[in-house]
RNA sequence: CGCGGGGUGGAGCAGCUUGGUAGCUCGUCGGGCCCAUAACCCGAAGGUCGUAUGGUUCAAAUCCUGCCCCCGCAACCA
């Protein structure tokens, strides 16, 4: 009979900025899953990979002097020596720029048109010329470009559409009649409360403005964007639309799709809709997982992103980055990384409560039995039934946990077995019973015991920390495959081996404060390196007759309040010399309106008003960045009168 | 009243669906042990379970209501 299959993916990421522990965390669970479900019998096919294409690629290669297929490909290098690092066992990697890739993507793209779920339409909206970028009118600052912030024109231009619209009723009917498609559930009301009930609009699914992507082939002007390009991935990754297509018979529809919460929207409307449009069953489902935040540290904000995943696992092992990722981070929700949760992690589960497990048991086998590893009389003792029995419901327990894609949960019943049998120990005092002959007995099964719960642990570990459960079977001498599998754990007593070899400590403790410390002044250098150097992109030069063109007067805020309904708006009444003017700016949030009033500040006083919202602000206030996502007010370093000009 | 989640001993979480002993990990303190990685084991301190000392009930962390505060999504803005 053939085995059951189990489609599991990751997102593709996109190849644009450096990695960080934050990308890691999708991708390691994954893993853990599809490891185990390997483990469980099932034929596993794990993909991950990259979206390469876009604007964004295209800009930065450009910047970087390369060829966009030549800067992917470095960052692409990047990415897999990453996986490798972190011993992903994914069993493919695919590119949206592989070719097979980009030929089913255009024959996906046909077959839409010519259903006429794709149609050609006309796109309009604001454009900038110099960058040659469409805005929408909500991205517009003050009515101008956002980017370079000069004038933007009305501007038209064919384009081709996705009939989302038209799957509206159907994707609500999914998200609220199927309870497995969408998790975790409050994802789901946040979906159909805020996208699919107020209405779906239909999709522009080509570009016209930038050339880095998949041509369409009948009007090779329009690239497809990323929705049919990267979406596809999916099914392209096992041959859909392509000339074999015998994995994606076997494979699909996926198990899981795994994702971070802020793509939720793309996979749980934009992907079911177009494999409706296609014909193709849906995936079963899709799970939008929490992040990991960084920076919630003590320590400071900005250091937090520094944490870099190859560093950590090189000072710490790649086990202990895993155990962290996998452990730490609730599910459903938002964890955040600290240097301190991290060690502590390692130091009081890894090291304290697994290393010295394994370390004091084969130490005493090594001690009292040398290195033998005693036959089970079968005959319980005290505690034997309890933790015996703890053993067994183990692995029931654990895949209980992976079926609901529990992680933390399933790895915490391993823990427990694991902090049990160092109980068992001070319970029975082996050092104890090796005083006297008449206990000898007693000894060696207290001994076997032990060694079969560490050989359970093991066993159950090794999707999670394949490292560790390597070291744990490295101290069973000559351990068969039949010992590390699931099957001989489900009744007590499957441990055969017969010696027992001492090996280094599985983690060895660190000291938290020192680390810390020395992580603290290591970030401070890099910080200061950065101080140096910034990177600041300065715009291009201007004549004084430009700088001329804008007109900035002194003002005096006479009133301020906040916006209803916004978190960011504060409305003001300014007075300018003679004349009142009612001036919006994002500014409340750092800001309280009471503060406001009464402050000097200064006005573009010749900006083209621009309303926010149905309320018309006529100018804006200057303000300066202050380097961590807030900004600070500009005013005159002496009381001045409202009206004069700054120059 | 845009939508949703949450506020439980010093920290991080469970418990709330199906009201009735507030549980776990870390940290702190005391003890034990000596096989082991200053580790392991036992015990203790510490919680009016955000608030109204609101309502329902014999009984509420758990159900209902008002309010406050956090967070996410959306919106909006830098």
């Amino acid at each position: 009979m053939a085995k059951p299959t189990f489609y599991i993916t990751t997102p593709i990421y996109y190849p644009s900025g450096t990695w960080h522990l934050g990308t890691c965390y999708t991708t390691v669970i994954c893993d853990a899953i599809a490891r185990f479900k390997r483990k469980q019998g099932f034929d596993v096919f794990y993909l991950t990979g990259t979206d390469e294409h876009g604007l964004k690629i295209e800009q930065k290669s450009k910047e970087a002097g390369v060829t966009p297929k030549e800067y992917v490909d470095k960052k692409v290098a990047n990415l897999k020596s990453l996986w490798d690092r972190l011993k992903i066992s994914y069993d493919k990697f695919i590119r949206t720029t592989d070719s097979y890739h980009e030929a089913a993507v255009q024959k996906i793209f046909d077959k839409l048109y010519e259903k006429g779920d794709i149609y050609k339409g006309e796109y309009e909206g604001y454009y900038c010329v110099p960058c040659e970028t469409y805005w929408t009118k909500t991205q517009l600052i003050d009515g101008k470009c956002p980017d370079c912030g000069r004038e933007v024109g009305v501007a038209k231009e064919s384009c081709y559409f996705f009939r989302l619209s038209k799957y509206q009723d159907k994707l609500i009917n999914l998200l609220e009649e199927n309870d497995e498609f969408l998790l975790p559930k409050p994802r789901r009301r946040e979906m159909i409360n805020n996208f699919l009930k107020p209405g779906l609009q239909d999709l522009a699914v080509t570009r016209s403005t930038f050339t880095w992507g998949v041509p369409v082939d009948f009007d090779p002007k329009h690239v497809i964007y990323v929705w049919i390009d990267a979406l596809m991935n999916y099914v392209t990754a096992l041959g859909y639309g392509g000339e074999d297509d015998s994995l994606f018979k076997k494979y699909w529809p996926a198990d899981v799709h795994m994702m971070g919460k802020e793509i939720v929207r793309f996979h749980s409307i934009i992907w079911p809709a177009l494999l409706m449009a296609l014909d193709i069953p849906l995936p079963k489902k899709v799970y939008g997982h929490g992040w990991l935040l960084m920076g919630a540290d003590k320590i400071s904000k900005s250091k937090g992103n520094i944490v870099d995943p190859v560093e950590l696992s090189d000072k710490y092992s790649v086990d202990a980055v895993r155990y962290y990722l996998l452990r730490e981070i609730p599910f459903g929700s938002d964890g955040a990384y600290t240097t301190r949760a991290f060690l502590s992690r390692l130091n009081a589960d890894l090291a304290n409560d697994l290393g010295n497990l394994v370390k004091r048991t084969v130490a005493m086998v090594n001690k009292y039995e040398d290195g033998n590893i005693p036959v089970w009389s079968g005959n319980k003792q005290n505690t034997d039934e309890e933790i015996i029995a703890l053993c067994e419901k183990a692995l029931p327990e654990v895949e209980k946990y992976m079926d609901e894609l529990f992680v933390p949960e399933a790895l915490e019943s391993i823990f427990t077995l694991i902090r049990r049998a160092n109980k068992y120990i001070d319970e029975n005092c082996p050092w104890i019973l090796a005083k006297s002959e008449e206990t000898k007995a007693r000894l060696s099964d207290v001994l076997y015991v032990l060694l079969e719960v560490i050989r359970t642990a093991g066993v159950l570990i090794e999707s999670y920390l394949p490292d560790t459960a390597e070291k744990i079977f490295s101290c069973f001498d000559g351990i068969s495959a039949e010992e590390r599998s699931f099957d001989s754990i489900r009744t007590f007593g499957g441990l055969k081996t017969k010696k027992v070899i001492e090996q280094d400590a599985i983690f060895m403790r660190v000291d938290v404060e020192k680390e810390i410390a020395e992580m603290e002044s290591k970030i401070e250098k890099q910080e200061e390196v950065k101080e140096e150097k910034p990177a600041v992109e300065h715009k291009s030069e201007i004549t004084i007759d430009d700088f001329a063109k804008i007109e900035l007067r002194v003002g005096k805020v006479l009133s301020a309040e906040k916006m209803p309904k916004t978190d960011k708006l504060l409305v003001m009444k300014v007075e300018i010399g003679e004349e009142k003017r009612q001036i919006v700016s994002g500014i409340a949030k750092y800001y309280s309106p009471e503060e406001m009033v009464g402050k000097r500040v200064v006005v573009v006083y010749n900006l083209a008003p621009h309303s926010f919202r149905g309320v018309e602000s006529q100018g804006m206030l200057l303000c300066a960045d202050d380097g961590k996502g807030g900004v600070v007010l500009v005013n005159p370093e002496k009381e001045v009168d409202t009206g004069s000009e700054v120059r």
